[in-house]
DNA sequence: GTGAAAGCGCTAACAT
DNA sequence: ATGTTAGCGCTTTCAC
């Protein structure tokens, strides 16, 4: 068990026959530093594998170079992979800048603010990360009133809602995108099923299904049910909706939903062998894929790049050029529950 | 913008009339100080709202009581959802100790280590947790050389690998459970789908299948099928395996081969309505509550829990009474894909 | 361009 | 039981 400890900046200084402040401003500002010199200091750091301290580092510059995550106490479902998914991206894009992810919980939004304030004075954390903003979120409010650098993953669907950075998905062209495709194949008469009236998200992909109709001539408004999120919730839309002898396609709110709805489909497939109905999901998550299921792919990945752009700007002091709202197109994914039809 | 810094040591021991040291002493070695001195001085603690500053801390003690976690860059597939279950839990437990989880990625094991490397250098992160480790596996031999403290959630499947502190699912136990349940529900011939040989995990709950048939006087041996992880690969492996009339039963490695399996059976019951097929899988992911299929659930909150303590006990130094190596029982979860033979 | 001094907030070691 | 001293490793400020 060998004690000898760490180099540092000392170690280094010694041994290239600068002072330690030439180090410093090599690792720091080495663009003030005589580039013989910079490249000695350059070698003995290679030679001793020196690494900065990030504590010592931080104590000085009252910077941690970190952001807080808060992980909700229970994945909410099959679409909870997407905030997995999410989580990945996050960590990669936020590595790749120098920055970590720190991760804590909280039982509730009042006891996530207390860890706000707790990551802050303890830990010095930079900035934080909100993945699972809802309507009337005390948090935003609280940390903008605060000045904590900060972004989330998802609009503030309050109406007048102060303004904070945002990363969202587009979940309106999504379901545009996916009813399009239908209506491209040759169906008519399409079907939504959709989560209960209020919920941001899911009046937002209603309203994408309602545009294509309309711009295809086949509005104004549409076949709608609705149901809460669910497997089995699905089915029993799916179910309702095909009462309908006309409707020979069904855009899915969520890949849960569609899910339930494959099983509907299968049935009513079976009574009338003539009548194939297309189904589209929502999310691509695995199951999906698994499943053949078409769907609206979110890339994660590209959100997850912004949202590290827009604290590090905060973080930074920078003035941000580029909007401080961010909305990204999804992806349709075309699988086999959405074939053309013959 | 107020730019008056968070109180100190220094503060807090001006306003208690007592030195910076005895302020430190009521927060790290309360029961030193005398009781008076302890309440006044904790009052004021509470007055000024101070927190101690952990970067200080950490520069001092050589402590930063943070563990690392890598997150793998693409989640893989339905059961992937585990892996994001135990994150979850691991935080809170993490949390509940005073401990905080950073993450961070790496594209393959090597990169890991030099990570590993570099947050022990730089950050000072005090151990590490491993939740997806395989056979040959360099990190845990490079951390065990390296007297890095860590656990893995997973055992280590090479024979005669060097022992180090683990946590991991019986699953032998978990498939010998689901067996024993559709033994009991009446079932006598029943099939395994399975991985194809040489997966630790796979071997083991295939194990548990085969000592259950042996139990009931049914074996030895048993039918089994084995295809890759994947639903429509579990599809197939239930069709071939359904070829034989008289399996009545389906004891499937993962959710996803059960959920491919579903698909086989609905036309099996189809076209025998006398025959109904049961199903049990493995996971208990999401989707297995959602489509009702008999699962077996891994308790990853005592998994998480068992784990903490185990790096926080290597990490403190203490000498570890309990077993290093801890094996947790799964819990069987009965629904609607297993009902009992009338 | 380089160096010396000071101090970020904390605790280990010793003195009282 | 409490106080004093010293220093963890770094960067900011100001000399040179």
């Amino acid at each position: 068990m060998t004690e000898d400890r760490r180099p540092t900046l000392t170690t280094v200084a010694q041994r290239a026959q600068v002072s330690r402040q030439t180090v410093s401003n090599v690792l720091n500002t080495p663009e003030i530093v005589r580039p013989e010199t910079r490249e000695r200091v350059l070698r003995v750091i290679a030679e001793l594998d020196y690494r900065p301290n990030v504590a010592a580092r931080q104590l000085r510059t009252r910077r941690s170079s970190v952001l807080g995550l808060c992980v909700p106490p229970a994945a909410d479902g099959i679409s909870g992979q997407v905030l997995d998914r999410f989580l990945h991206a996050l960590t990669e894009e936020a590595q790749r800048g120098g920055l970590r992810i720190m991760l804590f919980t909280a039982p509730d939004d009042e006891a996530e603010i207390r860890e706000y304030e707790n990551l802050r004075a303890t830990t010095g954390v930079d900035g934080f990360v909100l993945a699972n903003t809802h309507p009337r979120d005390p948090r935003t409010a609280w940390l903008a009133a605060h000045g904590v650098p900060f972004v989330s993953f998802g609009r503030p669907w309050d109406r007048g809602a102060s303004s904070h950075p945002w990363v969202d998905i587009d979940g309106r062209e999504g379901t545009r995108a996916a009813t399009r495709h239908l209506l491209d194949a040759g169906h008519r008469r399409i079907a939504f099923l959709g989560w209960p009236e209020g919920s941001g998200v899911g009046d937002d992909r209603l309203a994408g299904f309602l545009a294509a109709l309309d711009a295809a001539g086949l509005g104004p408004g549409g076949v709608v049910e609705r149901c809460e999120d669910g497997v089995p919730e699905g089915e029993a839309a799916a179910r309702r909706a095909l009462v309908r002898d006309d409707v020979t396609a069904l855009v899915c709110v969520s890949d849960s939903v569609a899910l339930g709805a494959m099983t509907a489909v299968r049935e009513a497939d079976l009574a009338d062998p003539a009548r194939i109905v297309a189904i589209s999901g929502f999310d691509d998550t695995p199951v999906a894929a698994a499943v053949g299921l078409t769907s609206v792919a979110q890339p994660v990945e590209d959100v997850a790049a912004r949202a590290v752009a827009l604290v590090r700007a905060q973080i930074h002091g920078d003035p941000v050029d580029t909007d401080r709202q961010v909305l990204i197109e999804p992806r349709l994914v075309v699988r086999a529950t959405s074939p053309a039809r013959h």
